[in-house]
RNA sequence: GGGAUCGUAGUUCAGUUGGUUAGAACGCCGGCCUGUCACGCCGGAGGUCGCGAGUUCGAGUCUCGUCGGUCCCGCCA
């Protein structure tokens, strides 16, 4: 490298005029004029056009080879552009270079595509050139956003007292929650580490020990099906806080909230940040995380419906059962094959299927009005409040919480489709008061809904036995826009609470002192009473940058089965190294 | 584990009822052009229609399987 680099492209300006600078970077563009050869020359700050004119035949020669994107060094001098030829769209239209020494530095490959932010391109050619793809305005500019929040956490928890410490990422497999990522032991053969899952009991230890405020920006790992919110790896906020209750963690995170919201985004948050009931959210929106940008509420009208002789309605209220309304007057339209692919749509996510009638002319008809008595059909219009017309969607189940969800998957899905989501609003929410336990099916007993060390409220105690799913946990989850971005609780510290949660969960004395002795040995070494939270740190990059896929916030992101298409991972490894760690690969 | 959807030139796409030599734009290569800036004009190259079977006189098009991308349900303490 001969010509080294005084100046970013994206910097310079007029009040460089007549300065000479070397700039170096890839060219975005040339054109060809014949007499004339520019070139735009991008770097991460920005772009800046350089002139070769003829007089000069050697560098000019050597300046009509150049490509997009190959690497190069210009030395030359700022000048302002003639008054015809200024360029508004650009930062630096004011000036360009006038080149009079050129380095390549590296020529380029015609690149799979081009590295420009309007040019379309399939996810899977970005992603197996994603040093291309990051090599593209758009994805510098997420990243520097990524590294500005991060920044921003740090410089709020550390002004809030806290003390960043690090865990470690070979840790112990536990039972309960995700599936891990193992890693199998040389040194031990045939033991296996765990990924962390988060932090969780080591924030919990460092509380035992007295650190009081704890944060990390920590990568977690959970071995399950991505989504385009979700990947095997992620990163976390982790935070915990000792001699707190729900108070204390709420009103720091809505702190850190109202500052980060105001840096990134100069919004102004209102702060404290209204607070809802799991209970009341299944209610009204059929979500443990409801967006709350738009009405579409859901109607109970299992009670209008007691001694009806309408049999679907009859057979679920027998069973105790759930039957719920949503009233939509922009698909008052609807036609019937809009309803059918709704009613298949609601059958493809898990309902039993779809009810529907609608409101016009002050009466109730299509659908299933002909099944409603008079009576039934006067008290319904009451309920709903309905007047204008309007599609009445119903759900009805003989389990409650799924009718719900349900319902709440239509609310969300109709938002989208009517367009009802006012974009500019930032609407943040805390869930509280989560079930503290439900009930699995699948291991017929019942799993902690958030994890087993979170604390029972005190005053759902004597539930714990002879009412598990009726006690509430002391955690919380904070919603934006629908989006879960942070989650904790207030933590049991005292051994025997901690092994009376442990036996609700039908995890035996013998198992939890293998799995979580040391946590709960370190409970009896006075710990304190101690609480956390972690925020779910791609998820709140997305959304800050308005992006709609976690992908496009994490610098390697994997594809939705889990595989890196860049460098082809995860990958066969030989025998060698197999034998060495004591596996077997079991052939197909 | 289940469902939906997509796969045609380097890229983004079109491709009729199954019928001649599979097209367009951008990119790429060559030429021309002294004020362009997503330059312009002229010319050119470029295809395993994801892969494999099947149906058919004939398959980019229909069927089955398979691989890959994306989205959703389950799963994700």
């Amino acid at each position: 490298m001969r010509l080294k680099r005084t100046h970013k492209c994206g910097e310079l300006n007029k009040s460089h005029s007549g300065q000479s600078v070397v700039v170096s970077g890839w060219v975005n563009n040339w054109r060809d004029h014949g007499g004339l050869f520019f070139i735009d020359l991008r770097d991460r700050y920005g772009k800046v056009q350089i002139v070769f004119s003829p007089e000069d035949e050697n560098l000019y020669q050597v300046a009509k080879k150049l490509r997009t994107e190959y690497v190069v060094a210009v030395a030359g001098k700022v000048s302002p552009r003639p008054a015809e030829a200024l360029n508004k769209e650009l930062a630096t239209g004011e000036i360009e270079v006038l080149a009079e020494e050129i380095e390549i530095l590296n020529p380029s490959k015609t690149t799979p595509f081009e590295i420009k932010d309007y040019i379309d391109v399939s996810e899977d050619v970005r992603l197996k050139y994603r040093y291309l793809d990051l090599r593209r305005p758009r994805l510098q500019q997420t990243m520097l956003l990524r590294h500005q929040i991060a920044q921003a956490t740090r410089e709020f928890f550390n002004g809030e007292g806290f003390v960043e410490i690090e865990t470690p990422i070979l840790t112990k497999s536990t039972p309960e929650g995700a599936r891990d990522f193992l890693v199998p032991s040389r040194l031990q053969g045939g033991k296996f580490y765990a990924l962390p899952q988060s932090p969780q009991t080591y924030k919990q230890i460092l509380m035992v020990a007295g650190f009081d405020r704890y944060y990390q920006i920590v990568k977690c790992f959970r071995d399950e099906d991505l989504r385009k919110d979700r990947q095997p790896e992620f990163t976390q906020i982790d935070v915990e806080m000792s001699f707190v209750d729900e108070e204390d963690v709420l009103g720091t995170m809505e702190k850190f909230m109202k500052q980060l919201f105001q840096k990134v985004l100069g919004i102004e948050l209102v702060t404290p940040f209204p607070r809802m009931t799991y209970q009341e959210a299944m209610d009204r929106f059929g979500s443990d995380k409801p967006d709350t940008r738009f009405g579409l509420e859901l109607n109970e009208i299992g009670d209008i419906f007691k001694s009806t002789d309408f049999k679907v309605f009859k057979n679920v209220l027998a069973e105790n059962g759930y039957i719920g309304a949503l009233v939509v007057p922009e698909a008052a339209g609807y036609s019937r094959k809009q309803i059918d692919d709704l009613t298949a749509w609601t059958r493809s996510v898990g309902g039993s299927g779809l009810a529907h009638l609608k409101f016009a002319n002050g009466a109730l008809e299509g659908g299933i009005s002909k099944f409603l008595s008079e009576n039934e059909s006067r008290e319904l219009i009451g309920r709903l409040q309905l007047s204008g017309e309007a599609l009445i969607l119903v759900v009805a189940d003989p389990r409650r919480e799924l009718a719900q969800t349900i319902l709440g998957f239509l609310r969300n899905k109709l938002a989208e489709t009517l367009q009802l989501i006012d974009a500019g609003k930032h609407q943040l929410h805390w869930t509280v008061d989560f079930p503290l336990l439900e009930y699995s099916e699948e291991e017929k007993r019942y799993v902690a809904r958030h994890h087993p060390f979170t604390s029972p409220k005190l005053e759902d105690m004597h539930l714990l036995d002879s009412a598990p799913e009726q006690v509430r946990a002391r955690a919380y989850d904070l919603i934006y826009n629908g989006n879960e971005i942070s989650g904790g609780s207030i933590r049991i510290h005292r051994r025997d609470l901690q092994e009376q949660v442990f036996r609700s969960l039908k995890i035996g004395a013998e198992e939890a002192e293998a799995k979580f002795g040391f946590l709960l040995e370190a409970l009896e070494f006075g710990a304190p009473p101690h609480g956390g939270i972690a925020f779910g740190f791609d998820r709140l990059v997305m959304l800050l940058a308005g992006t709609n896929s976690i992908r496009d916030v994490i610098t390697f992101p994997k594809t939705a089965s889990a595989v890196g298409l860049m460098e082809q991972t995860p990958s066969r490894v030989d025998e060698k190294q197999l034998r060495e760690l004591y596996i077997n690969v079991i052939k197909e």
